[in-house]
DNA sequence: ATATTTTTTTAGATTTGTCTAAATTTATTT
DNA sequence: AAATAAATTTAGACAAATCTAAAAAAATAT
């Protein structure tokens, strides 16, 4: 079954806050695509009728287990062109989003299969993120928050929860990205900043909301 | 600017077969298109107010320099996802046609001409047919002699240099005329003759006097 | 528990690209 | 040159995805 983008970008937008927040509402589905409650309504019934959703009107709606089943898909191919993008042609991990959201959409699964291989069939993206292998299954790892490690133990950077600009440049800034491997120093328990220290740099300060975003695993 | 995936295809379309007919007519775009007449004119109307084409109803029409432009990007990237599909995805060049018509409407340039350079810059896609470079300039196909062409790389009879009865008798019977598309499968050192395959038929030898004559393009 | 606010849905319009059927223009025949 | 045929265009309709404005339902506050 093939489905338009604009049904894609709805099942990928679902399965996300779904993923993050257990219930998803039809205002925060029309914020995370930029688009009209209105227009959320409108579709939802479609994804009803195309047997992808399960939905009644005013009592909320979820994914099917087939809208979650092409969901998965879509998150594949966005996280395998990612990393492509990144190892192969060599762009930032924070540039590379915007293409992906468009490489997606590429239908063959033949392509995308053959592309995994190419690619050594990685298991994150370039933020970390874990990718669905071919039957779709999702590998779970644990990630945890920077807030919730011992002091002074080695961690590696695999995921950044929010990756607005905003967060994007600071973290940039302070030389912290996807890999990275650091130890938290200090905790102050006064505002909850954390003072942290990176192989052969200096010590750096985050605040608590920063550190709250950065995943890692030890 | 940005154009739908349909316009692409229309300004496509009426480039291709502005190179191969000198004119196009609406009949045959709409064929081409595997559309309506009336759609094309509907169309036509569109990329005319974009000046993309110059129009006249019933008195024919042909591609603006801006719309050459953009469809000379459009073929670009459609040659080198081709490429990029047969030599690092390891396809047959016979199955990358449609995913290549999917990935030519990405629309970054910065991504295409990343990609340009992770190819090695190459310049002819796996038909043969020849890439556009980055700035949408498009190399004139040269006529090269069989003998100096690659191992199963498709080639077109352009041209017989010598057109003597015997010549052309010979070339009548193996079955080769100007627009026969062939691949050399071998070449034999001891006496320079050559292995043929002709689409669907069974290979063919020739002898290095005959193959000097032949010329094709890439 | 009623009033108010917020969320969600409906009704009707708009845009893009397509279609069929009919009209118009151009080309071809006799 | 008139008649016929072919190519092209117009008129009007439709589906997908979106929108605005208004109505309906649910949640919240007094």
């Amino acid at each position: 079954m093939k489905y338009s983008s604009s049904k894609e970008n709805y099942l990928k937008a679902i399965f996300h806050l779904q993923e993050e927040d257990g219930v998803v509402t039809t205002n925060a589905l029309a914020n995370e695509l930029q688009t009209r409650p209105a227009s959320v309504t409108d579709m939802l019934k479609k994804l009803k009728t195309q047997k992808l959703l399960l939905y009644e009107k005013y009592q909320g709606f979820k994914l099917s287990n087939e809208g979650k089943k092409v969901a998965l898909q879509i998150v594949r191919k966005h996280r395998l062109w990612e990393f492509f993008l990144v190892e192969k042609l060599h762009f930032g991990w924070e540039e590379v989003h915007d293409m992906a959201e468009e490489l997606e959409h590429i239908s063959s699964k033949k392509l995308i299969d053959r592309l995994d291989e190419f690619l050594g069939f990685p298991k994150n993206d370039p933020h970390g993120d874990p990718i669905p292998d071919s039957s779709g299954k999702l590998a779970m790892k644990q990630h945890i928050s920077l807030l919730d490690i011992p002091l002074n133990t080695l961690a590696e950077v695999s995921n950044i929860s929010d990756q607005s600009i905003e967060m994007l440049e600071l973290l940039k800034h302070k030389s912290i990205a996807i890999g990275t491997k650091l130890e938290v120093k200090r905790k102050f328990a006064f505002d909850n900043s954390l003072e942290l220290k990176i192989k052969n740099q200096s010590a750096i300060t985050i605040s608590e909301s920063v550190a709250k975003n950065v995943f890692v695993i030890i």
